[in-house]
DNA sequence: AAGAATCCCAACCGCAAGTTG
DNA sequence: GCAACTTGCGGTTGGGATTCT
C-alpha cells in the first residue's frame, strides 16, 4: 500500500510554479526561515505541497544557486566525479557550489553521457567498450578464411588487431595498477608495471615518477578526492617521434609478444591514422573528455561507432 | 511554412534514511 | 522498539523550445 503521495487528492496545485507562487515563497523564506516544508505552504499561503515547495526552493529559487551554461572545468569534475562515485548526484553537488543536484543531473543525462557514447566509452563505467574489441579476431579470422577482402584491407584488419591488443594490454596493465593502488600491501608493485612500460618504450623517467604518485588508498578512504579530481596521469608517448603509443605506424614485422601476429608484408599500411590517445585519457575517464565546452572534443574516437563504421565499411 | 522529430529541463514520483514522540 | 512523520535522493516524465525535413 504505502502512503499516499502527498499531493494527491488535496486540491493542491500542481505543475509549472507563477511568478506570484516564486514570490510568496521567497518571501516567507526570507522572512521566516525554512523551518518545516511539511508546514511551510499553509503558512506561506500556498496551495502547494511541501515537497513541492522544497524543491522549487532547492533547485531554481534558493539565492546561491549559479545560473547559465556548465564551464569547461564543471564538466571535467562531472566526468571525473562520476567515474568515481557513479549516479550520486547528491555527492558530486558537493564539489560544484552553486549548482543543484538536478540540474547536473540533467546535465549528465543530456550531454555528458551522450558525449561519452560518441567517445566509444561506457558512459557507467567509463572504460572503453569491450564488445568491439572482442569483435575483432572474430573479424580477422572471417576475413582471412573467406578470402572475402583483398590484402590492402586484410592488412589494415591485421593493423587494427596490433592497435587493439596494444590497448588491451595496456588496459590490463592500467588495471593492474589500479589494484595494486587499492591494495595498501602491494606498495611496491606499482614498479613492476611501469618498468613494463618502460620496456615498451612508453614511458619516460620522469613519467614513471609521476605514475608512481598515484593517490593512495588513503586518500580514497576519506571523503577528499580532490587528489583525484585533479591528478593526471603522464601522457604516453613514443619517445622522439613526437606521436603517441596508439599512433605508432604497424610497419614490417611481427608483434608476438602481445598475443597477436601481425605480418604487414610490403611495407607501412595505410589505415587511417588513429587519433592522439594517451594514458591520462584512457584513465581518466575515457573519463575526461578533451576539447572545448562546445563539443569539440579532440580525444577518443578509438572505437567510438563512427570509427567503427568506417572499419565495417571498409570491410564489406 | 508547417509538421515531425529531437532536445532540454523543471517538476513529479516513489523509495529510503533519519528524526521524533 | 516502533510507528508516524520529515527530508533527501535518484529515476522518470511532460511539455515547451528548437531543429530538421
Amino acid at each position: 500500500m504505502g502512503r499516499p503521495p502527498c499531493c494527491d487528492g488535496n486540491g493542491l496545485k500542481k505543475g509549472p510554479w507563477t511568478t506570484e507562487e516564486d514570490q510568496k515563497l521567497t518571501d516567507y523564506i526570507d522572512k521566516q526561515g525554512r523551518g518545516s516544508w511539511r508546514q511551510l505552504p499553509k503558512l506561506a499561503g500556498l496551495n502547494r505541497c511541501g515537497k513541492s515547495c522544497r524543491l522549487r526552493w532547492t533547485n531554481y529559487l534558493r539565492p546561491d544557486i549559479k545560473r547559465g551554461k556548465f564551464s569547461h572545468e564543471e564538466e571535467q569534475t562531472i566526468l571525473r566525479l562520476h567515474s568515481i562515485l557513479g549516479n550520486k548526484w547528491a555527492a558530486i553537488t558537493k564539489h560544484l557550489p552553486g549548482r543543484t543536484d538536478n540540474e547536473i543531473k540533467n546535465f549528465w543525462n543530456t550531454h555528458l553521457r551522450k558525449k561519452l557514447v560518441q567517445m566509444g566509452c561506457d558512459p557507467t563505467t567509463h572504460q572503453p567498450r569491450d564488445d568491439l574489441l572482442a569483435a575483432l579476431p572474430q573479424l580477422i579470422a572471417l576475413a582471412n578464411l573467406g578470402r572475402l577482402v583483398d590484402d590492402h584491407t586484410a592488412r589494415q584488419l591485421q593493423s587494427y588487431a596490433v592497435q587493439a591488443a596494444k590497448l588491451d594490454y595496456l588496459k590490463s596493465l592500467l588495471q593492474s595498477a589500479a589494484t595494486i593502488a587499492t591494495s595498501p600491501s602491494s606498495s611496491g608493485s606499482i614498479s613492476t608495471i611501469t618498468t613494463d612500460l618502460q620496456w615498451m618504450g612508453l614511458l619516460s623517467a620522469s613519467q614513471s615518477s609521476s605514475l608512481s604518485s598515484l593517490p593512495s588508498p588513503r586518500t580514497m578512504e576519506g571523503t577528499d578526492y580532490q587528489g583525484l579530481v585533479t591528478g593526471q596521469l603522464p601522457d604516453i608517448h613514443i619517445p622522439g617521434t613526437g606521436s603517441s603509443f596508439f599512433q605508432q605506424p604497424i610497419t614490417n614485422g611481427s608483434i608476438q609478444n602481445l598475443g597477436y601476429t601481425a605480418n604487414s608484408g610490403d611495407g607501412e599500411t595505410s589505415f587511417p591514422a588513429l587519433p592522439d590517445f594517451s594514458i591520462s585519457n584512457l584513465v581518466g575517464a575515457c573519463g575526461t573528455s578533451g576539447g572545448d565546452a562546445e563539443g569539440n572534443s579532440s580525444q577518443l574516437p578509438i572505437w567510438s561507432d563512427s570509427y567503427f563504421d568506417q572499419f565495417m565499411t571498409e570491410l564489406a
